[in-house]
DNA sequence: ACCTGAACACCGTTCAAGT
DNA sequence: ACCTGAACACCGTTCAAGT
């Protein structure tokens, strides 16, 4: 595991979220993991523990980038609850955009793939949202309230809305006519006390 | 497709089912599901077209359960909003309870598995919430804007609430203590412009 | 109209063996 | 320390055949 020379490993992780966004966690077969990564079907075995742990290097990977989108967002935005909706928005941008890679990070971690690195990663993602809540709650642009609950809510939503908008569960017809970032839109404007400063 | 006897057709849906609960969509093999129902590996092409459509139709199943529980809360509860609000609950605890039929339910329908009994199914229980909304809005108990959107954002906050607590992404030690049942309870307040009555 | 049994091309994982 | 090839027990799906 964690071999010195990290070339196959990254090739291998490459490979695996390739064929994650294109087919799905059944798509990720080892072997063709191998075959991408110009090895043997085989050799994953000598990174990963098995199928669940390669995968979990993936989620790993991606958390560690939405954390990092938070942060940038905080130190671009000049206010809290702006940074706060600018990371929510293009988180689900993002698990729009690669919806396996969603479903795998909030997806069960079964103790086979529970590695300290995505919980360390989880973690920290977690603080800085909850820190951001709590800042915005002092600054009255976020109803008050214990801010680990408020947040975990955002994150409930923004969850959902791209898990059905990637579903195809959001009726892009009617007159309602939704997408996931509209609807976490409209519920920060539902939270925000104050009135919305127009245009964006 | 559809026969005429329905015993074997049901006897392969409850197995199916009862395969799903217990170890997801994996553990649903056609072959453990012809053992169970007593019928050989190969039975269950000729009542379902294939393993996806199998569990499509477990998917209807349950998605009839989720708009008869709303139907009979509204014949329950006297006003829109606590009948509301008693559903969102019910659903969030049957989702908890059984989480990979919630997976099947609001995961994608591929062209293969989108059969007519589920999109059915699908847009009733959706038409009923948005009903319900708007009427609650009528009344003043939830905020003005597209009744379409709102219904929709109610449903993806439950949903992903549903699925952050199934994965176990609710961390129930901190002081934050949350379920998912709670955070829309909690979201439901910040939404409703009266205040709430106490006790419940 | 429904079911069976053999067969095909795939899997994940293990193991002995190579350098 | 890393990789290979054969092998094992599983899959979903197809097909010819039975009643």
């Amino acid at each position: 595991m964690t071999p010195r020379q990290p070339q196959t490993r990254d090739a291998l992780l490459d490979a695996a979220q390739e064929l994650l966004d294109q087919g799905g966690q059944s798509a990720v077969t080892l072997r063709e993991v191998g075959r991408r990564a110009g090895v043997s079907h085989n050799a994953p075995y000598k990174h990963f523990a098995d199928k669940q742990a390669l995968l979990a290097a993936v989620a790993a990977r991606e958390l560690r980038r939405d954390g990092a989108a938070l942060a940038e967002a905080l130190e671009r935005e000049p206010s809290p609850e702006r940074a706060l909706a600018e990371a929510l928005r293009g988180q689900v941008r993002q698990a729009v955009a690669f919806p396996e890679r969603a479903r795998l990070i909030y997806g069960r971690w079964t103790t086979a793939n529970a590695t300290e690195e995505l919980i360390d990663a989880a973690h920290a993602s977690s603080e800085l949202m909850t820190e951001t809540v709590r800042t915005a709650q002092q600054r009255g642009t976020l109803p008050e309230g214990d801010p680990e609950r408020l947040a975990a809510m955002l994150r409930a939503a923004s969850r959902g809305a791209a898990e059905l908008e990637s579903a195809g569960h959001l009726s892009p017809e009617g007159k309602g006519r939704s997408d996931a970032a509209g609807l976490i839109d409209d519920l920060l404007g539902y939270l925000d006390p104050r009135p919305r400063p127009a245009g964006d």
